[in-house]
DNA sequence: GTCTATAGGGGGATAGAC
DNA sequence: GTCTATCCCCCTATAGAC
């Protein structure tokens, strides 16, 4: 029952201490802005020990940015390639997904598009995104909704972007939806688990025939 | 003609030259990621003059800051205020106008985003927009429709963040999306023009009777 | 108002003891 | 592996000449 690094399971070894530290502080305030000192005191540890561990802040930044990214991407991956749910309940799954996994990790969705902006390539050549989406049972449905032709005019990358937007933005928008509007974290709250059960009705109202 | 500081119109006062390169600057980098030395060399003055008319780089900032969501919610307001036009019309003339000036200025959603949420209290005391929304004559004609009654229910707060969220995220998205799709900008900006037509049709979709 | 020169502090990284 | 002490560069801000 012991892991790989043969330590116990309970306390984290130092590696794993410092990178959810820095995983913390890079989410919550990127890259410019988080000091190493400051990963430092978030975990514990000592100073000289990051670089011990990761040789270089831009290093380590490197490692938390792949790992998030990849984590963030998982959701959609499987959801994608499942054989046995239909088109229209990988929608609910996504919207159900995201909304429940970012609602838990707030700062994900800004840090990664952050971060992407940033440095486009880097991130790009790394992390299979095309073939996540490209390849996926996903993809192969909705292929075959078009060929139905019993619908809207589709652009699938438009309907992409809209399924995408509905999902992830409220939660990006947070700080400004609540300073315009008032609403306090319990009732922002509450409307995002509502959007779980609308968005797959909106989306399938925007793309019905009128 | 001249202007109030009695410079020449064609080539900006120093204050001027200044602010031009922090806006480019801040807006690309975020306020962690710029350094004043950025700002001098953009600018092409000399670095003390910066200290000479803005005091310090975070002063600087705050103005930067402000004069920046202050424009962006401008098109909120002409709209969102305008006594000749209705719903519908409101709702067309959003995503035109948006579209277009992000179109222009594709860093400031994302430096908005994050400068509210690293800061939220600070803008939200000074920017009104909770006036902008909520006395707005949209806000009243939203009410009336809400009478009439002959929609699928409508919560007003869901409504507002499908509306912004269909309008502005593909803009913040915009260097995940081309890395996954491999869409070209030139694609890019076709599709967000026709997103002018669309998003409207969309959202009447959405709230219509089944 | 604009420049040069520099003070002063902070932050990433490492040497070397334990 | 972990700690203390420190190096050294870089960055903001300012003093002071022009």
């Amino acid at each position: 029952m012991a892991t790989s690094k043969g330590k116990k399971q309970l306390d984290q070894s130092t590696e794993e201490k410092i990178k959810a530290a820095a995983r913390k502080v890079f989410h919550q305030k990127g890259y410019a802005a988080t000091r190493t000192r400051d990963i430092a005191e978030e975990s514990g540890i000592n100073l000289a020990l990051i670089s011990y561990y990761f040789k270089s802040k831009e290093n380590l930044y490197e490692i938390i940015t792949l790992e998030t990214v990849f984590k963030f991407m998982h959701n959609l991956a499987v959801v994608f390639h499942d054989e046995s749910s239909s088109f229209d309940e990988k929608i609910e799954q996504l919207a159900d997904r995201y909304i429940d996994f970012i609602s838990k990790e707030p700062d994900i969705p800004l840090f990664i598009l952050t971060a992407m902006r940033n440095n486009p390539v880097k991130f790009g050549d790394k992390i299979p995104l095309k073939t996540i989406v490209l390849e996926s049972i996903f993809y192969q449905q909705f292929q075959e909704k078009l060929q139905e032709g019993n619908h809207a005019d589709i652009s699938p990358l438009q309907y992409l972007l809209n399924l995408v937007s509905l999902i992830i933005f409220p939660f990006v928008a947070k700080p400004v939806f609540q300073n315009i509007t008032g609403t306090k974290d319990s009732q922002f709250h509450k409307m995002m688990q509502e959007r779980k059960k609308l968005i797959p009705i909106w989306i399938k109202s925007m793309y019905s025939k009128p």
